[in-house]
RNA sequence: GGACCGUUAGCUCAGUUGGCUAGAGCGCUCGCCUCACACGCGAGAGGUCACUGGUUCAAGUCCAGUACGGUCCACCA
């Protein structure tokens, strides 16, 4: 009877083979069914030698979803699940990163409104707008409210996105234990953070300084370097008309003209003999009459402009590095809101005065404007504006050019200032293994690029605050020098509202009393505890997380955030332990469109992941990813979806096949104990067992991609070849013995070959367990080689590609004579050298069944050539 | 300007210590309803491995250089 006849079961979670294998439907039923069996459930009793511990990237979850999470997510999972089923306990937390600017610029958005933190909380507040029904662009509409307002809305937010965020997690399958999951603004992570600050700021990691940093006029924000891109922005250079002691000009380019009033010095080049005999000078500035000294300094290029550059409070670096080394005042003229500011500088008075007030809280844009017109009309400007294109330093996430900006700061110290501690940090990289390889290099290179320490503290609302409070001094005026340190026991705190020990409320804010810190530090200050955060480091915490965890063994991560989140990671966990937060940093590439551009949602080119899971299924998508080698930029290509989606298909038909030689599947678990006798399927053991060795070097090497890509092309040699070889022995053609030899090869094979693919396929391979096996094949163990080449003996496995290609040759004389398959051949004659022969003569009958011959002759000749003789139709 | 990565079939990519006539999939061409699969199967065409030189019995693979593409950093008068 075959099996059209025998009666069908629609589904398979309750077990035995369907008539028709489908994919539809398969995610929806093992996401519930992992989700209820606890499959991925870390032990937590599990000692350290025997985890496998992941410090999962927790993703922006005000960002949208983006094909990339599911990209470099699969590549974690698939890791994840091959050492889960090496007999690891996995930790595989998952985490939310919803702390930070992102979350207030959604919320803006989304609500209508703006933080006013001189407000006071309001408990009935209600927004302006709720799901996003804010009109867009309408900012002057937007409603201010309180910093603990805001928060509150913040929070009610990031729950939302959040949920989106498991969702498709989920339903790729990513096998992570979602007990573990934490949010980086939750109350568990801000303890961690203020704690781990409290510990740099005892240890003299952490200070404050009043100085000079980048700073962003849009979100009135300090920025560190980290988060520093450079764009190509049009300028112009101006020639101004400097005056010499003597009364002549002195000429010098610039592309800032409107920094004129806050000129400390002119600088050229020590070595410069145009300028030298200026040495001890002064030079007069045009408009302001202000005379600043005539310095030098090796930084002074001789080949830029004139050769002599005006040295303004701040124009760039470079100036910052001038006033610093060369010990020249400050005259800052611009503001933090990116105007100018009211006061005007000490040195310029009179006419200069009555200028400099033209622009007074104007911004920089219209005072250059100004400027270059006074310039003009006092014949200070030599000749026109000349356009030039040049590099000018952003905000990665703003959109106007930074400034730079005398505040006072809190820092911690990376190594940026050229010390021991840059060397240190080096070394931590050489006891980190990187895959690929050479991505230690950039990590390196990051470090010895750094030109200053990390700039931790924002003055913006959602994130974690600084834990300090400063007192008042008769005056009102802070002493910062001392701040007010919480107790341990009562972090977090937030200094806005609670109060410092031996203080009361009355007196914040009073002469004589206290006032809270009240910066936030940035995000990446909280999320380089990562690893931290997830095991419950130095929380109260019964079951020792963290010594059974730490250090983790994967760091997984995309690499352009080497220089801000692993490098980070590195700098907390080198001071908190004096250890490596993980041995192993896997990096992922981006996703590219199909012209080679970085996909983001600012191009428009974005993929929603959801309808790609939809459209061709969890695996399909997977398959895909997975194919994205470690640390390649890798085109999204839909071609790679489909092929992963047949491959699927593939299986389910291919184990359909298997577990029909053994009725029900039953047979074929008893078939996994019989002997393999024919040499064909030892042979094809052999190979196996060799495939085996591949994957488990492969993913012991990160690279899931290697792995994937020989385990799927034994599989379609497999179906191929194998399968087509020894399915008529197999149904009993010529006796049962040799039939249980297929069967139990059969049974060996599509074993292994399930868990090979369980990394990368988890809902396909788990469907087809299903259809034979008892409990989660995902808690299976992994295929072992040694069992294998036990069971394929002393057979070649050379023999079965030969067969193959003989196979094949005998197909061809079908194809090309636009036959059938199926048409019979009456007489074939192969030939091959002697010792190929010897090599193939096992397989003489299964070649003979396969292609349908009467008869298969053999002969010694040069190399292989086939002949056949078909039968007449 | 510095560093790193890449350049193999029309497209996307393998090619692990140098070793027979360089591989896969997609696409293309031509066939086939073959009792697991037509969401399938079979066969075929298609490449001076970016270029130049070197080492070697032997180079896609190692070395030096060049070109092109990408990324990061620096450059901001």
């Amino acid at each position: 009877m075959s099996s059209d006849d025998q009666p069908t079961t629609s589904g398979a979670a309750d077990g035995g083979i369907p008539a028709k294998p489908t994919l539809d439907g398969i995610e929806a039923r093992w996401v519930e069914q992992w989700r209820t069996s606890d499959v991925y459930a870390f032990d937590r009793s599990a000692s350290r030698d025997r985890v496998f511990s992941i410090d999962t990237p927790p993703p922006t979850v005000s960002g949208s979803l983006h094909v990339g999470h599911v990209f470099s997510y699969t590549h974690t999972d698939t890791i994840a699940r091959f050492q889960r089923m090496r007999g690891k306990a996995v930790f595989y937390p998952m985490g939310w990163d919803d702390n930070g600017l992102p979350t207030e610029r959604r919320v803006q958005n989304y609500f209508g409104v703006r933080c006013d933190p001189s407000l006071p909380y309001d408990a009935d507040f209600e927004p302006p707008a709720t799901e996003g029904k804010f009109p867009k662009g309408s900012d002057k509409r937007q409603q201010p409210c309180s910093r603990p307002n805001f928060i509150e809305l913040c929070d009610r937010l990031v729950v939302e996105d959040e949920k989106a965020f498991e969702h498709l997690f989920r339903t790729l399958g990513l096998s992570v234990d979602w007990s573990l999951l934490y949010a980086t603004i939750d109350e568990r992570s801000r303890r961690i953070s203020q704690r781990a600050f409290l510990n740099n700021l005892a240890a003299g990691h952490a200070y404050q300084l009043q100085a000079p940093s980048l700073w962003d006029v849009t979100f009135q924000t300090a920025v560190a370097q980290a988060e520093l891109e450079d764009r190509d922005r049009p300028s112009a250079y101006h020639k101004l008309r400097f005056t010499r002691p003597d009364g002549s000009d002195l000429l010098i380019d610039t592309t800032r003209p409107e920094l004129l009033p806050a000129c400390v010095a002119v600088v050229a080049h020590p070595d410069d003999e145009r300028y030298t005999p200026l040495k001890g000078q002064t030079i007069t500035t045009p408009l302001y009459g202000v005379e600043v000294p005539m310095v030098f300094h090796e930084l002074a290029d001789p080949e830029k402009g004139t050769g002599t550059a005006m040295i303004c409070t701040f124009g760039d670096l470079t100036d910052v590095t001038w006033w610093r080394e060369l010990n020249l005042p400050a005259r800052p003229v611009i503001g933090r809101n990116g105007r100018f500011i009211d006061e005007t500088p000490d040195a310029i008075t009179g006419e200069g005065a009555e200028r400099y007030a033209e622009v007074i809280g104007k911004t920089i844009h219209t005072g250059r404007e100004i400027i270059v017109e006074q310039l003009k009309a006092a014949d200070k400007l030599v000749g026109e504006p000349r356009p030039m294109t040049h590099p000018v330093k952003f905000f990665e996430k703003g959109d106007k050019p930074l400034e730079i900006i005398t505040t006072r700061q809190w820092y911690i110290r990376n190594g940026g200032r050229g010390d021991e501690l840059a060397k240190a940090l080096i070394d931590r990289g050489e006891q980190i293994a990187f895959h690929p390889d050479y991505m230690r290099t950039r990590y390196r290179n990051w470090i010895e690029g750094l030109n200053g320490d990390w700039l931790i503290s924002r003055q913006r609302f959602f994130g974690v605050p600084i834990p300090l409070w400063y007192r008042l001094d008769d005056a009102g005026e802070p002493i910062y020098d001392e701040p007010l340190v919480p107790d341990t026991d009562a972090l977090p705190i937030d200094p806005s509202t609670d109060v410092p020990t031996g203080f009361d409320e009355g007196r914040r804010n009073q002469p004589g009393g206290f006032m809270g810190e009240p910066d936030i530090m940035d995000t990446w200050a909280t999320s380089s505890l990562t690893p931290q955060i997830a095991a419950l480091w130095a929380e109260d915490d019964p079951d020792g997380l963290w010594d059974r965890v730490y250090p983790y063994d994967m760091r997984p991560q995309a690499h352009d955030i080497i220089r801000t989140w692993l490098f980070s990671t590195v700098v907390r966990s080198h001071f908190e332990e004096d250890s490596v937060p993980w041995t192993n940093a896997a990096l992922s590439g981006w996703i590219l469109d199909p012209d080679r551009k970085k996909m983001s949602k600012s191009k428009g080119n974005v993929v929603v992941p959801t309808d790609l899971l939809e459209q061709y299924g969890s695996d399909a998508v997977r398959y895909w990813s997975a194919s994205g080698r470690p640390g390649t930029d890798t085109a999204f290509d839909e071609g790679q979806m489909k092929i992963g989606r047949r491959l699927a298909i593939k299986l389910l038909n291919a184990s359909k096949f298997a577990l029909g030689m053994g009725a029900d599947g039953a047979g074929l678990v008893a078939a996994l104990e019989q002997p393999v006798t024919e040499a064909v399927d030892r042979a094809m053991l052999a190979r196996l067992a060799d495939l085996v060795d591949e994957a488990t070097t492969a993913f012991d090497g990160y690279d899931y991609a290697r792995a994937l890509e020989r385990t799927e092309s034994f599989f379609w040699a497999f179906t191929d070849d194998y399968i087509e070889l020894v399915k008529n022995r197999a149904y009993a053609s010529r006796g049962d013995e040799i039939a249980a030899s297929a069967h139990a090869a059969l049974a060996r094979a599509l074993d292994t070959l399930l868990r090979l693919f369980a990394p990368i396929l988890p809902f396909v391979t788990e469907e087809v367990w299903s259809w034979w096996r008892e409990g989660s094949l995902h808690a299976q163990s992994w295929p072992d080689a040694a069992a294998l080449r036990a069971d394929a003996g002393d057979a070649p496995g050379e023999l079965l590609p030969l067969a193959g290609q003989v196979l094949s040759e005998l197909r061809r004389t079908k194809t090309e004579a636009k036959l059938s398959l199926r048409t019979p051949i009456t007489t074939a004659t192969i030939v091959l050298p002697d010792t190929q022969l010897a090599l193939l003569a096992p397989a003489i009958d299964d070649l003979r069944d396969a292609s349908v011959a009467a008869e298969l002759l053999t002969e010694a000749g040069d190399e292989l050539a086939v002949t056949a003789e078909l039968a007449e139709v």
